[in-house]
DNA sequence: GCCAACGTTGGC
DNA sequence: GCCAACGTTGGC
């Protein structure tokens, strides 16, 4: 079991929105970093944190899990997509995303600020400077931490 | 809206 | 293979 911290812009894509639908493709991803621990590292049932960015309030507002296996994502070869990927090819994608499925939105939201604040999560990706990784691994101890914060 | 940090692209 | 230019992310 492994976990980890998927970022979303409330504007484009929020928790209530995966509330609403329970389950979602987590397509868009282009960056090879995030798109390799889809495509290896995921299992279905992982858990996963749902942070909001580009916000009022950027932080942690609810718990997701994986909910199927890695998968090509089909909006790299759909030329009316934002993420269309002319250079990717159907028999060998470039892009590979797994489903997300809606858990629970956290009483409140556990903020950056908050979480920079800690000196507990020194080492967690996410505070540290420059991060800009929208798919990322979670540490079980920082995992635990973050949760107590709740 | 600003801008620092970062990833990607492409000329050489 | 280097690196400057460019585009994007995302906090503030």
């Amino acid at each position: 079991m492994n976990h980890w911290l998927i970022k979303s812009e409330p504007n484009a894509f929020s928790l209530d929105d995966l509330k609403r639908n329970k389950r979602e493709p987590w397509d868009g991803v282009r960056n090879y970093q995030a798109r390799n621990f889809m495509r290896d590292d995921m299992r279905v049932g992982d858990k996963v944190f749902f942070y909001h960015s580009n916000c009022a309030e950027p932080g942690i507002v609810g718990l997701a899990k994986v909910a199927s296996k890695p998968y090509p994502d089909p909006t790299q070869f759909d030329p009316d997509d934002s993420h269309f990927d002319p250079k990717s090819r159907r028999d060998n994608p470039r892009w590979i995303l797994v489903d997300m499925a809606y858990v629970r939105t956290l009483k409140r939201t556990i903020s950056l600020r908050e979480l920079k604040d800690c000196p507990e999560l020194a080492d967690f990706a996410l505070v540290r400077k420059g991060n800009r990784l929208s798919v990322m691994p979670v540490d079980k101890a920082d995992w635990d931490f973050i949760l107590g914060l709740e």
